[in-house]
DNA sequence: CCCTCTTACGTGGCTCGTAACAATA
DNA sequence: TATTGTTACGAGCCACGTAAGAGGG
C-alpha cells in the first residue's frame, strides 16, 4: 500500500469518474485504473463499484477513504511541519552563553529575535567559558557567547565586541589621584598591588594572569 | 515522500544505528542510508546526527518520527479494517423480503447469522416481489427473498423452500364436507368460486392468476 | 457511435544489492 | 583492524503512457 494508491483513490472518490480523476492527477487513465485494481487486489477486496455510466463507493471502499483521508491529512501536516523548521521558521536553539553576557547583551537580542522567528525555541544556557567550549564541541549548545582567547582548536568564532578593561580602586588609594587627569595605566606600577581575580575557568581570570605574567 | 522511507526512519531511530535498523528491515544497509538520504533531500532537513559511532535524532527529526508513527499506525489500522471486511467479519448486508417471508423465515436465520459474524451490519428491506427484483437488479439490495417465477433475466436464483398452496373455506362451504377426507380439489370445480386476491406486484397474486388461468 | 473503464505491452525511473571507500576507535 | 556510514554502479521491478478492447446508452 503506497502513499500515491490512497491519493489516487481519494480522487476517484471525489470525481466518481476515472476519467476526470486522472486528468486532476495528471497521469493518464489506464494507470489509475491500473494502480486501483493493484490496491483493490492487495487489500483483497473491491473499493468501488464500476457501471458503465458510473463509478460508486462500496461499503469497503467508504470505510476506506475516510481513513485514507486522515492519513493524507497527517503527511500533509509533516510535510509542512518539516517546510517550517527547514526554513527556520520554527525550531529549537540552544544558546550558550557566560551569566554577564546573558545578563548585559542577550536582553538586546533575543526580543528581537523572538518577533521575527516566533515558532523557535530558545534554550539558554550559562556557564564558564571553558565549560561553554566543551558544550559548544559537543553539541550540547548550537552557539556560545563567551571571552577570547578559545582554546579548543574545533570551534570557529567570531568577534562581535571588543572591551576595555579598566583599573579600579577605592578613592584613598594612592592611584585614585590619577582620576582628575585619566591616563592609561603602566601594568608594571600595579606588580605590588594584590588582586581579587575570578574564580577558574572564568575568562576574565585567564585573561587577567595573561596580561600580569609580563 | 513515500510509507517506505517513513517506516525506515522510525526503524533507525529506534535501533539508533543504520546497520541494526537495515538487518531489521531486510534490506541492505547501503540502501537505507539511500532512502534516508533522498527523504532528507526532500524535505529539505537532517533528521538524524550521524557520528563515527553515534546516530542521533535531530530536533528536526524528532517532530519527524513522532508524526511518521501516527501515520504508519493509521495505516496499519485501515489495513486491518480492510482485512475485517474482505474476510467478511465485517461490513454491510442488505436483505430485501417479502413481509411474510420477513416475518416467517429470517426470524431464524438472522440470530444465527449476526452471532456468527456480529460486525455485520444488516438492513432489511421489505417489498413485494416486483420491486424486490427491481432493487435486486439495480444494486439497492445485496440479496432478496421473494418467489417464483422471477421475471428479471439479470438475477440469479437459488430454489429454498417449496410450499403447498392450500385452499380455505367456511365451515359452512359446500366444499368444507371434504374435510374429513381430505383430497386434491380439481381447480376446474372451483371455476364458479369468486377469490379475494393480493394486491398487483405481490408475488402469489401472479401464482394465483396463473394456476386459474387454465 | 461515443463514452466509459479494462487489458496488453514496451519504456524509463527507482529501489535494491554488491563493491569500494572513508572515517573513527 | 574492526565497525561504522557513504558513494558508485549495475540489475530487476514497477508505474507510467500508448494503443487496442469491451461494455452500455
Amino acid at each position: 500500500m503506497e502513499l500515491r494508491q490512497l491519493q489516487y483513490t481519494l480522487q476517484i472518490a471525489k470525481e466518481k469518474n476515472f476519467s476526470r480523476a486522472a486528468q486532476k492527477l495528471h497521469i493518464a487513465q489506464p494507470s489509475l485504473s491500473q494502480q486501483l485494481a493493484k490496491l483493490e487486489k492487495e487489500i483483497g477486496i473491491l473499493l468501488f463499484h464500476r457501471n458503465t455510466n458510473s463509478v460508486e463507493l462500496t461499503h469497503a471502499g467508504a470505510q476506506f477513504i475516510e481513513k485514507a483521508q486522515s492519513i493524507m491529512d497527517l503527511v500533509e501536516q509533516l510535510k509542512n511541519e518539516m517546510d517550517d523548521i527547514s526554513q527556520l521558521r520554527s525550531g529549537k536553539l540552544i544558546i550558550g552563553s557566560l551569566p554577564i553576557t546573558g545578563s548585559h547583551i542577550l536582553p538586546f537580542v533575543l526580543p528581537v529575535f523572538r518577533q521575527r522567528y516566533p515558532e523557535i525555541e530558545i534554550t539558554l544556557v550559562e556557564e564558564t567559558s571553558a565549560n561553554l567550549e566543551q558544550l559548544t564541541v559537543s553539541g550540547q549548545t548550537d552557539i556560545s557567547l563567551l571571552t577570547l582567547p578559545i582554546n579548543e582548536p574545533m570551534i570557529a568564532f567570531q568577534e562581535i565586541i571588543r572591551d576595555e578593561i579598566m583599573l579600579c580602586v577605592p578613592p584613598m588609594h594612592q592611584l585614585a589621584a590619577m582620576q582628575a587627569a585619566p591616563a592609561e595605566v603602566e601594568l608594571r606600577s600595579l606588580a605590588e598591588q594584590s588582586f581579587i581575580v575570578l574564580k577558574k575557568g572564568q575568562g576574565f581570570r585567564q585573561i587577567t594572569i595573561d596580561l600580569c605574567a609580563e
